[in-house]
DNA sequence: CTGAAAGCGCTAACAC
DNA sequence: GTGTTAGCGCTTTCAG
C-alpha cells in the first residue's frame, strides 16, 4: 500500500502537508494542493484503515451476529442489513451464532477489542432458553451500543426493533375465526424463542376471546430433534377434523399445506393456512399460501439506522424500541 | 477499553515491560508476569485490534463477497465460510454484490485499504456477462490475495475452488438416459453464468452422444424478468411428451415437478426430475426429488483453507484450483 | 530484569 | 504556506 510518507518522499514535501493537501486545507496553497493530489491519485494511494481506527477511535464497522443464516428470515435480514451499512459508509462483520450460546459469546468478546463501533444481533436459541444475557450487558457496561433485533430480551437496556409478534398471530387467527374455522392449529418450530411465545400468544388470545369457539386450542410443536414432516403426517392423523392451520415460521405452514393437499383436504374451502413465511415460499404452493409478511427489509433497515442514530449521539439519549408494522396477506390459502 | 498504558501506570513499570509479560517473555520476571496478569485479567485487558494490524501489518480478517445471500447455496456457502474462518481465528467482512458489478468494484475498492488480508468471492452476474475483471486483477496486482470460489473466471491468475459443474450435468443426464427417456429438457436460470454454461453443456454432450436419442435438446432459460412458474407452464403445455429434467439451479426442478404432479405426469414412472437442489428444498417435495449434491460445505470450507495457505505462504507457489465432488443422490424423483 | 525509544500510518496542534 | 512534534496502542530493538 502506498503511504503519506511516500508521496512525501517524492515530492519533496513533509507528510503533514501532503496529509492537510489531501484534505483541502486552506493552510496549503493551490499548486502544492494539486501536485499531491495528482501523484496521490497517480499511485492509487488510499488511507491505511487501520491506521485511521487507530486514530479516530472508530472503526465505521458493525458487528452483525446471525443465529441462522440457512433460515430465510435471517438471510433476508442479513441483505438489509448489508445494504443500509453500506449505504451509510459501514462495513459489517458477520458472525454466525448458530443458536449456540458459546459462539454467540466468543463473537461479542473477540470483536469487543476495537473491531467494530457497535453490534447488531438477534437472540441464539440457546441464549434464550438458558436466559442467560451477561454477555450482552458486558458489552453495554462498556459503552459500546448495541441494537437487537427480532429476538429481543426484555431485560437488556439497548435499542430494539421488533414486529408486532403477538398482535400479528392475533390478528390472523381472528381472520379464520371470522372464516367460522372451528378446529385452528398452531404449529410452531421456534417454542422456545421470545417472538415465538408471543405469536402462540396471539393465537391464544383470539381463540379465548371468541365466544362462539368451543375448542380447546391445539399447539403442535416441532422440536430440534423431529422430523417436521412425520409430526405433520401424524396431525392430520390424530386431527382428521382440522379445519384451520396457522404457522409460526417459515416452513411448516408450506409442508402442512402439501400434506393436506396430498390427503385431498380441500384448500381454503375446508383447510385454511396462514403462514410466517416469505415469499420465498410462494412458488412451491398452489394454491398460494397466504402470509404474515414480516417487511423483513424494513426491519434490517431500521435495525441500521438505530445503530448509526446511537453511534452519532452517544450521550444517553433514552433506549429505542421500534416496531415494524406486519401485513396479512390473503392469498389462496384463506377464504 | 483498557490499554498497556494504564495496566503500566497502575503497576508502575512501563508499557514495554507490561507488554513483555503478557508474552511471557524470559526477560521479565515470574513476579510481575503474574503482577502484570493479574492486574490484566481483573481489568479485563484487550489489546486493541487497530493497534495490532496497524503494527503486524496483518488484520486476521477476510473480505468475503457473495453475489445473492437469498440463494441457498451462497448462504450455506457463507455459513461454512464463515465457521471455517473463525475456526482458524479470522473473522469476515461480508459484503454483497447483489449480481451488480458496481457493487463488486466498490466493495473491492473500498476493502483494499489495509481492512482485510485477502479477498473470497464468487464473480457477481453482471460481471460474468460483460466479462470485466479488472477490477479484481486490480486486487491481485496489489498482492492481495484472492480465493474464487464456483463462480470462477479463466483469465485470472488466483486460486479457486470449483465443482465438475459439466461433469456433474453429463452424468445426471446420463442417468436419465439410461432410464430410457426420450425427451429431456435442460432447465436454467443462469444461462449467462460460467457454471450454468457448463451444466448446460454436460446436459449436451450427454444427448450428443447417445446413438439412440433421436430428439433434439430442449433448453429452457429463464431469464431474469421471467416469471418461473409461467415459464414452466409453456414448457408442459408445449412439450407435453417431456419425460425428462434436468435442472441447473435450486428452484425451478422442485416448481417442475408441483407442476407435473398437478398436470397428472407420473413420477418417476413417466417423468423423471433431477435438480442441481440443496436438501433444503426436500421437505418441499413428494416424492423427494434426486438431486445433484454440490457438498457446499466442502467448499466454503476448501476456499477458506487455500486463502489462509496463501497467507501463511505469500511467496508465489503456484495458484491451485480445487475441484470437489458432486454427488448424483437418486430418490424419489428417478428410477 | 526493566525501561527508553522508534515506528506502524495517520491527524492536528503548534511552531516557524 | 510548510514543517515539527506528539500521540493513537502496540511490539521490539537496544541500553542500562
Amino acid at each position: 500500500m502506498v503511504t503519506l510518507k511516500q508521496l512525501a518522499e517524492q515530492l519533496n514535501v513533509s507528510v503533514s502537508t501532503v496529509s492537510k493537501a489531501l484534505h483541502n486545507s486552506e493552510e496549503i496553497s493551490k499548486d502544492t494542493i494539486q501536485r499531491v493530489k495528482e501523484l496521490a491519485k497517480h499511485l492509487n494511494y488510499q488511507p491505511n484503515r487501520m491506521a485511521l481506527s487507530l486514530k479516530s477511535n472508530k472503526t465505521k464497522t458493525l458487528g452483525v451476529i446471525i443465529p441462522n443464516v440457512l433460515n430465510h428470515f435471517f438471510a433476508k435480514a442479513l441483505y438489509a442489513i448489508e445494504m443500509e451499512a453500506t449505504k451509510q459508509g459501514y462495513n459489517i462483520i458477520t458472525c454466525l451464532s448458530n443458536e449456540l450460546l458459546s459462539k454467540e459469546k466468543e463473537s461479542l468478546l473477540l470483536l469487543s477489542n476495537g473491531s467494530v463501533d457497535g453490534f447488531i444481533m438477534s437472540i441464539a436459541e440457546e441464549t434464550q432458553v438458558e436466559n442467560n444475557m451477561e454477555h450482552i450487558s458486558a458489552i453495554l457496561n462498556k459503552d459500546i451500543p448495541v441494537v437487537l433485533f427480532d429476538r429481543v430480551a426484555e431485560d437488556l437496556d439497548c435499542d430494539k426493533v421488533i414486529i408486532d409478534d403477538f398482535g400479528a398471530s392475533y390478528e390472523a387467527t381472528k381472520h379464520l375465526l371470522k372464516e367460522g374455522r372451528k378446529h385452528i392449529v398452531h404449529i410452531s418450530d421456534i417454542d422456545e424463542l421470545s417472538v415465538g411465545k408471543l405469536r402462540k400468544n396471539g393465537y391464544l388470545k383470539a381463540i379465548e376471546e371468541d365466544a362462539n369457539y368451543k375448542n380447546d386450542p391445539i399447539f403442535i410443536n416441532i422440536g430440534k430433534e423431529d422430523d417436521l414432516e412425520v409430526v405433520i403426517d401424524d396431525l392430520f392423523k390424530s386431527h382428521k377434523n382440522v379445519d384451520g392451520i396457522i404457522s409460526s415460521d417459515n416452513t411448516s405452514g408450506v409442508v402442512a399445506q402439501h400434506k393436506a393437499l396430498k390427503l385431498g383436504y380441500n384448500i381454503p374451502e375446508k383447510l385454511s393456512i396462514i403462514g410466517f413465511s416469505d415469499d420465498n415460499v410462494l412458488a412451491f404452493t398452489d394454491p398460494k399460501l397466504s402470509t404474515i409478511s414480516q417487511h423483513t427489509m424494513d426491519i434490517g433497515k431500521a435495525t441500521v439506522e438505530l445503530m448509526i442514530e446511537r453511534l452519532n449521539q452517544k450521550n444517553s439519549t433514552k433506549h429505542e424500541t421500534k416496531t415494524i408494522k406486519t401485513k396479512l396477506i390473503l392469498r389462496g390459502t384463506t377464504k
